[in-house]
DNA sequence: TTTTTTGATCGTTGATTTACGATAGAAGAT
DNA sequence: ATCTTCTATCGTAAATCAACGATCAAAAAA
């Protein structure tokens, strides 16, 4: 995973609102949520609801799923994960521990 | 850790270039690197580089240390770490497998 | 068909971000 | 004391973001 990948999901999830959408998502019935129930939870406008739902879907970190009237949005799990990986790894190479792993193998 | 300050370390991390900073202060020797070091590495202009260290202090995600003439700045495995784990825990709270822990205990 | 519900999109406004050059200050070298 | 080096900060311009109201499209209900 690219930098530039890493630090556009980075964004993606660095607002309040879009980790209470996921939040919210993750709570209702089959782990889904329409944008309606977001905009009943949290004192924005609808117009403002969908567009932070906007950012997560480019992002993919949720998927949409058009049923009937509404659009059900499902948390992509294994995005997250892949983030989580991702950062993980960094991290691991950022450690003093193994700064590069260019000596002592044995 | 509130959403707030979670979505704020997020966001200091969202960009490539303050990822970079990250990796080369621990490339550096003793896991330190002044301004000078990132100004070499990236064709940014200096006082490009010193906002987005400026970023990277005020998340407290490294600090400053300075040292005659130049300022040393060192990652803050801690801080990146505590992220990490309000990540995980977000993760944890948001699978499916566990809603809300209210059922089948035993 | 008409109405209602749900939600995406448009246009706008204000705030924040990103990048730059220029400037200034502090520490070390001459 | 002067000069050089390193870097923070200022001011600015362009881009992006966040929020809103208004509008439009599609599906379901009447």
């Amino acid at each position: 995973m690219r930098d530039d990948d890493i630090a556009t999901l980075l964004r993606a999830l660095g607002h309040p609102v879009r980790l209470n959408i996921l939040r919210i998502s993750a709570t209702q019935q089959q782990g889904q949520c329409c944008c309606a129930d977001v905009t009943e939870s949290l004192p924005l406008a609808q117009s403002t609801v969908s567009q932070h739902i906007k950012v997560l879907l480019d992002a993919g970190l949720i998927t949409r799923q058009p049923r009937g009237t509404r659009n059900c949005y499902i948390v992509q799990h294994d995005r997250l994960a892949e983030l989580g990986a991702a950062y993980s790894g960094m991290l691991a190479g950022l450690t003093p521990a193994s700064p590069k792993l260019e000596a002592e193998p044995a």
